[in-house]
DNA sequence: GTCGTTGCTGGTAGCGCTGTCAACGATCCT
DNA sequence: AGGATCGTTGACAGCGCTACCAGCAACGAC
């Protein structure tokens, strides 16, 4: 009776410790670390603030402890297929936890990454994951700075803030030019748009593996800064046959341009793989179904989100990896679109890091 | 000198206030609403404010104002295309805008939906978009009773909670069915997965534009519960030819499973458009480029976030719309897939409601 | 028996900001 | 000229929670 609502009506912790008879702080105790309770407390507590409908009040916690329970995410894109994979297992790990998401898309700018990470850091969040490893100096300061864990997550690279989980996206490409080379195919052609960090450490490993064959030529290689797109890979496909008619494969930096080479190669009339074969990256899940079916290097893009979230609450929760820099790896899936024997399926070449486990990507899952 | 700094060496209001010369309310004004400064003051706060480097502390603003500046989103999948688009254009609104976007995922599930709405309700969010108008009786008293704005996406029905921004699905499929009738098709099947209450109404759209020809039978409607893929597209499709061999037209409820049929079309030596036409629903970016290219029921689905972002932010500011409830209409997209003449994407019919505005769809701007 | 030690509990004092109200001078109206 | 009104400013008192430290009982070691 004496005690003064909120205006809101709402159940502060105060009232759950009356009904349960304890002070507030045992109370506060109570949804912070339950055990340090004694069972007698411990279920009056619990008793009284369902009672009650108690929830606690975010900002008031935040304020007294001088931390929040935000886990900031900084992706380039949210339209690209990729993120959304691995944004969703993000958010499936931050579920049931206490860690809620905080979003924030710096378009392919690594300036703009740099202004969000300001913004991010001074609100303390628990926690924070970034995507690729090519920061500013001025970013990478500030997460050095940064007291609380980092996960780098898309790439594998030198030098980690903190943690670190991805693959070799050069080492993914000279996997697909190997299969390429093993099919038999010699002129092969590389297309890719974008040209974000991570397609160009493709562009490198397509380069390199060229090279080590004694096989590159510049006239092979059709980029733009474009967004990617279906209809932008048969765009680029068109450049590329017009600069190179002899070519025998193409190499894609990601799937929406394959399918892109595909349906420009069915326009043309030109078979797949007969006279062309077709390789995409990333191995999305209409790679499969197409015809003829396209081959793709396969990436755990749910898993490195999953993996990244879960081990940055670990790590928030006092129980740091031992392991913190996790190579996810890659799959060369070989397919109809770059198979001499019209095989379907099975899998080729596979590179990998110390945890290449491939787990069923849940595309499409929800 | 006589300050003492907070713990973690951040600059308050107060540090601000005094290096300006001013009382900290009058500082904390400045960030809220600096015309009620007098113009000295205000640019003495600014620059002071710019000199220590302040950021406000979110936490503290929340506790002391009784209110979040955070707009909860509920969306029922993270992986359809569709979402990612009306999120894109959610985000893009809210930059620049002093709101944040709390996300969260409901799964296609309204009880998930209820959970989440009284998680969300609690920390008194400054307003609430959600994905649809078929919450639970709960959640529909609890979004009545929340004293935010509110705007419901993805499509048009009675009694707005408040406001309200979509299109019709159920005309935007009898627009398809009424295009295909107009190119001749007659025995037109229906192929949908998922069966959310969208794609439902698509289905209710179809049955009844069917029925009006006096052309509708049961076994021309294949669905699953199963979430939407390319492959199942294909897969569906197999099964509605085994069911109904005579069939010269396809609607899918949404462009993957068309680009499936397309695929499995191909696959048996079906010619499209000549034995059977595909029509799609949402007109995805890839739609454009196939071969053939493929008919669809474009909808706004960027235009639908960026809308409803907006239009929540000035309500929340108290500028209320004039028009609460936007129809954002949609538009059969006419390609080669469904057209007897197989002439290239010209529009065809088009449906809408007041505000049928056709924008630019940025796909895969960012 | 005294002195830690451990396990649990509570009191006090803020966290950094804003709502409310009051005060003040300037301006306006009759 | 007097009062009302407006625009601008500041003092005060929390918002709901937790960090910090102190207290207290139970227990074991010497």
């Amino acid at each position: 009776m004496g005690r003064k609502r909120t205006k809101s009506g709402k159940i502060r912790l105060a009232e759950v410790a009356e009904l349960a008879g304890v002070s507030p702080i045992t109370a506060s105790r109570f949804f912070r670390n339950p055990e340090a309770l004694s069972v007698a407390k411990r279920t009056r507590v619990e008793s009284a603030a369902r009672e009650l409908g108690y929830v606690p009040n975010l900002a008031a916690r935040a304020l007294a402890s001088q931390r929040t329970e935000v886990i900031g995410v900084l992706i380039p894109s949210l339209t690209n297929n990729v993120f959304s994979d691995v944004l969703r297992g993000i958010y499936d790990a931050s579920e049931g936890s206490r860690y809620s998401i905080q979003l924030s898309n710096t378009r392919y700018s690594i300036l703009q990454e740099e202004k969000l990470l300001r913004l991010f850091l001074a609100q303390k969040p628990a926690g924070l994951i970034v995507t690729g490893i090519d920061q500013t100096t001025e970013s990478r300061a500030m997460l050095e700075a940064a007291d609380c864990p980092i996960v780098q997550i898309m790439e594998i690279g030198p030098n980690p803030v903190d943690m670190m989980i991805g693959f070799s996206h050069y080492d993914a490409a000279r996997a697909a030019i190997a299969h390429l080379f093993a099919q038999g195919h010699r002129k092969i052609g590389f297309v890719g748009a974008r040209m974000d960090p991570r397609v160009q450490r493709r562009l490198d490993g397509y380069v390199s593996a060229m090279k080590d064959a004694g096989l590159f030529e510049q006239r092979l290689v059709v980029t733009t800064a474009t967004p990617t797109s279906v209809t932008l890979g048969g765009a680029l496909f068109t450049d590329l046959l017009a600069r190179q008619p002899g070519i025998d494969a193409v190499f894609c930096a990601n799937d929406d341009l394959a399918l892109g080479v595909l349906f420009e190669c069915r326009r043309r009339e030109i078979a797949v793989p007969e006279q062309i074969a077709i390789v995409g990256f990333n191995d999305l899940e209409f790679m499969a179904s197409a015809v003829p079916t396209l081959t793709s290097v396969r990436t755990n893009r749910y898993e490195m989100g999953n993996t990244a979230a879960t081990m940055l609450i670990e790590a928030i929760d006092g129980r740091r990896p031992e392991q913190p820099v996790l190579d996810l790896g890659f799959k060369v899936i070989e397919r109809q679109s770059s198979s001499s024997r019209r095989s379907d399926g099975r899998p080729a070449a596979s590179g990998a890091g110390a945890a290449n486990k491939m787990i069923a990507l849940p595309n499409g899952q929800d």
